[in-house]
DNA sequence: GGGTGTTGTTGGAACGCTCCAACTTGCGTT
DNA sequence: AACGCAAGTTGGAGCGTTCCAACAACACCC
């Protein structure tokens, strides 16, 4: 026989299915020596119960549908992680869909996931367009994460890019430095946030003559570019702040290879605390974000909405921590 | 309404249930009129087939269950982009788990997938016990990426570990190298076929007399122990294989903090080509496995198994290629 | 004009489970 | 002795599809 059902179980264990069924469930009212039974029967016939039986009377699946942009971004390993762990301890499983970087990918993948009947949908860092999500949030409660946008039917979980650029400058200063530059992240998400966090930094110590910015866009590339740019005319800044991680490896780069030395020349902090910045050969000062406890969140929210009902939109921010390495240090002449 | 269903549709269109089902399914047998009776009719409800019922009367889901031992390294992020694109492709969607780094965690993990009826099992680096493994072949097809096993109802997907050695020692010996030393793996997967691949390649040169291996456990700090062992006696080796990027990186930073450069005093090669050993801070010569190909081999072999009902098991070896970056160069004095 | 197809359409059974109302037993209470 | 109630157990209905046998309508061919 294929694969064995309740009704196999059942006869074996001379009961009925639907004790079988209470037993599986492990409900309260049945005889012990009946849920030995059935157990016994289920284990000689390898029985399993079959989730998509289940899932067809129950109409629900206790399947969370996960969209992860990209898999090769650890950042979004880790809030998976998060959502893996969070969503195993209440009962549910996560299903994962990448949407293959191409937005048109997202749509299909949520399409998929909305066929299987997901529960719910968690969305990290979509690119996908408003219109799209808000449509899905119609069928099924949607989590934003690393997103944020407003509609009542989608939550969001996002961590605060303003108090974590705020965070490094405060830490450079701290250290002595007044001529502190960033590369920004261009159009990317958060970098607005973390510029401004940058900028009203300056603004507070009066260092705001001291400022300047650096166009970038996330990448190795943008980072030694921008390097190239700070490098190139004015006074050469003491310490850099760039808007991720890539990009300060990409300006770590750029710096050594001009012949200067970090932190000795000059400091610099990234933003992520992605494993690569752990790596002792970079060792990056950045800040972190509590990836994990973002997708926790996330799969809080979600339940809120499917078993208490919650109807109205909630936006958690969470706050992100300075992470001190090995390239940052006082400036020289201080 | 909560979801509508396809009598929904039935009676909007004016149609049988039937009728609709093949519609959906686009079967040729339709009249272009129903035809577009009923996909009006559903485009108005919104109406998404429910994939749960279907998959429970076709007793199959086309899913197929994926396991990641480990989201955190790349190496498996890209072989799931294989996965899920030959998914695609041929009509199935993957369905991800993680183990969440445990043994035991997997093995749940496999559970869930079989209770959810998965067609299909492919578990990339699984570190589960054999008797677990063969126990999940008995109910669907597996399987194995980055791993080897003898079991006829399991399939691998491998690269040459041993072809992958060689040709890094052939690229140091043509530039000139003699002095050749490997940092392994221990007990690593793969580890030791990487190692008799070095071995077996110096000897090929004669240079039998030159190698010297150091024990490492493919993590950054085992290469900077490895680059201690080798440099704290013995003549200095002029070129270092280690077992793969991260203990390359461990022993690049290593090696730099003793004041040696890296390729001029001593030239440096990974294995597995990571995304970190393109960071040109590091720009890592490496050995590439074809990821993403070994991901969509192994959705190959499963559906050859699914559709083509093949029994015996194969067994698919894929050839590594050697990357050439900026951590090799000739020897100073050749 | 009676077979023989072909094309298009249909209702009912089945997939493997959960839910529910209903049944049986045994026990305590009046 | 009759009753009520809780605990334990059961069969049948139903979840939303697909599959299948059957049928209607029409064309084709001697």
């Amino acid at each position: 026989m294929a694969q064995p059902t309740i009704l196999d179980v059942a006869a074996r264990a001379g009961v009925s299915k639907s004790l079988v069924s209470l037993v599986m469930r492990d409900a309260p009212s049945v005889s012990e020596a009946k849920r030995r039974a059935v157990l016994a029967a289920a284990a000689e016939l390898d029985y399993r119960p079959n989730a998509v039986a289940r899932s067809l009377v129950q109409r629900r699946t206790r399947v969370l549908g996960v969209l992860l942009s990209d898999l090769h971004n650890t950042f979004f390993a880790d809030v998976l992680d998060g959502i893996a762990g969070r969503a195993a301890e209440r009962g549910y499983k996560a299903m994962l869909n990448t949407g293959n970087r191409a937005p048109s990918g997202e749509a299909d993948a949520i399409e998929t996931l909305l066929e299987l009947r997901a529960d719910g949908l968690i969305l990290t860092g979509p690119r996908l367009e408003a219109v799209r999500i808000t449509e899905a949030a119609r069928t099924v409660p949607v989590v934003l994460v690393a997103r944020t946008m407003s509609a009542n039917a989608v939550d969001c979980v996002s961590n605060d890019d303003v108090a974590g650029a705020t965070l490094a400058v405060e830490h450079l200063v701290k250290l002595g430095h007044r001529r502190i530059a960033h590369i920004d992240g261009g159009s990317g998400a958060g970098a607005e946030a973390r510029k401004q966090g940058y900028a009203r930094t300056m603004r507070r110590h009066g260092l705001t003559s001291q400022a300047r910015t650096a166009r970038g866009d996330y990448t190795e590339e943008g980072g030694a570019k921008g390097v190239a740019a700070l490098l190139a005319r004015g006074p050469r800044p003491t310490a850099i702040l760039a808007a991720n991680d890539l990009s300060a490896i990409g300006a770590l780069d750029a710096l050594t290879r001009s012949g200067l030395q970090v932190p000795e020349d000059i400091s610099l902090v990234g933003y992520d605390n992605t494993s690569v910045a752990a790596l002792r050969h970079i060792d990056l000062t950045t800040i972190d974000q509590p990836r994990e406890a973002m997708g926790r969140t996330a799969v809080d929210l979600l339940l809120e909405r499917l078993e208490r009902r919650r109807k109205a939109a909630r936006r958690v921010v969470m706050p992100p921590t300075l992470v001190v390495r090995g390239t940052t240090a006082p400036p020289r002449e201080s």
